[in-house]
DNA sequence: GCCTCGCTCCCCACTTCTTGGTATTTCCGC
DNA sequence: GCGGAAATACCAAGAAGTGGGGAGCGAGGC
């Protein structure tokens, strides 16, 4: 059982200003905590002039390997339970975040095989600027150090912050937000009406319509509807609220 | 000095089940690590006009209303630096974060007037569904406790966990409602590929990917790509970690 | 005054999506 | 075995979106 103190943790991590002290501090502390391994991954919103994503990790080489080529990451079922909660979770309970389907089971098992039994990983979102997590994760023959994960929990949040400050997005300027046409049209556009009807909605002409949602596209540079309302929701321009049940007026009293 | 390990903390308010218990074991930390004030508020990512659905606090009376009558919130320095960090981080400290107007200053005058002097603010955010903040105040002849922000921070984090647990907009996974092929299908569009592109990357035709998000449109009822993109993540059959940057070059570990 | 930016409207060519069908094969559970 | 669900493939018509132009007006900054 560590003796660490939580402030202990916070100071030390909080005066890392290169990402090669923050690796082999993480190591440490991961390893003192009782975990096996630990992975830290701060990825900017996508833009022209973004900074690099943050990457660090001890996993074994076959495990980065696999996850690399052939692109686990794009449907990792922890990345998206971090979308779900403020609060780290351990593996064993991505089920009760997020629907788990078969490919998710599957791709848990390869972790096993390639020595990464259970984690417990804390996410980060910052609207507009950039999503973090960072994973503690125990060999498949061990449990997780459960008198430890509140600890874990701080280690992770002071790592990712200090990544942010190491990648120098912290100081990268605030985001080229849409105008307010603009969102407006997105959010009704979200919200699955087309482009005549937003027209009749806002009272102006269709092509109106299409030449902010074209605008709002070059700004994020996608090329599609779809993909445009996913990048504004992550920007916290519109979100679940506004669209889920926009209209369950008589839910909205208190 | 507080004797409080990181883990008793975490345990505690996890097992919280309603506003009032949290209220009054918020109260009773806060004063135990030796703070005067506290504040949660947990906003859903809704309608401007809707009031939060969560705002516990022990301000003085006076404050509270002022903030709440002049509509403070809109244009609180603290809140604006929610958007900037991982982490807590003390108003003392604010400078360091965002660029402090002289509303900004006149503000936090204000503030001390009322008997709110220095403060340490956790922010959270999940992307389309909510934003918090747990705030931990002291009264303007006091100084921060310095050894316990690491412990406010975890404080903080659970509690904003409990308050999403609380207010019901943690949604607990419902039966994955699409097939593996559809979801595969949702996701690719997500990511922005048309039907041609997703036929060649999954090596079907083209016709039965659009016979895919047919029937998926068919299950979540609705009649365009960006709503069955926007319910399918409402549901957390996908997340922003499988679209959003998902071609890096160097794909993230998780 | 000049310039930029947002908002508004319009055009065209082309692609993609949506909606309505039909049909075969495979696999799973009862 | 048989019903049902899933996956695969195809067709056709019409609606909608995308990408490329242009152009006028007003507000605000230098």
């Amino acid at each position: 059982m560590p003796t660490y103190l939580a402030e202990n943790i916070a100071n030390e991590l909080a005066e890392l200003d290169n990402a090669g002290d923050l690796k082999q501090t993480l190591k440490r502390i991961s390893h003192e905590l009782g975990f096996d391994h630990f992975a830290l991954s701060l990825e900017p919103r996508a833009r022209d002039d973004d900074p690099p994503d943050v990457l660090l990790h001890d996993y074994p080489q076959e495990w980065a390997s696999v996850y690399v080529n052939f692109g686990l990451a794009g449907r990792d079922p922890v990345r998206r339970a971090c979308d779900r909660t403020f609060a780290g979770f351990s593996w064993a309970s991505l089920g009760q975040l997020i629907p788990l389907t078969r490919g998710d089971r599957q791709m848990l098992a390869v972790g096993r095989e390639c020595g990464i039994g259970d984690g417990y990983t804390v996410p980060r979102h910052l609207p507009g600027l950039a999503r973090g997590t960072c994973t503690f994760a125990v060999r498949p023959d061990k449990a997780l150090p459960s008198a430890c994960l509140a600890l874990a929990e701080l280690v992770g949040t002071f790592a990712l912050t200090s990544a942010l400050k190491v990648s120098g997005l912290a100081l990268s300027p605030c985001t080229p937000a849409l105008s307010e046409r603009q969102r407006e049209c997105l959010l009704w556009s979200a919200r699955g009406k087309t482009a005549r009807e937003i027209a009749i909605i806002l009272g102006i002409s269709p092509e109106t319509v299409v030449q902010h949602l074209k605008m709002a596209r070059e700004r994020y540079q996608v090329h599609c509807r779809q993909s445009l309302v996913l990048a504004a929701m992550f920007d916290g321009l519109i979100g679940f609220g506004d669209v889920i049940a926009w209209n369950r007026t008589e839910l909205s009293v208190r």
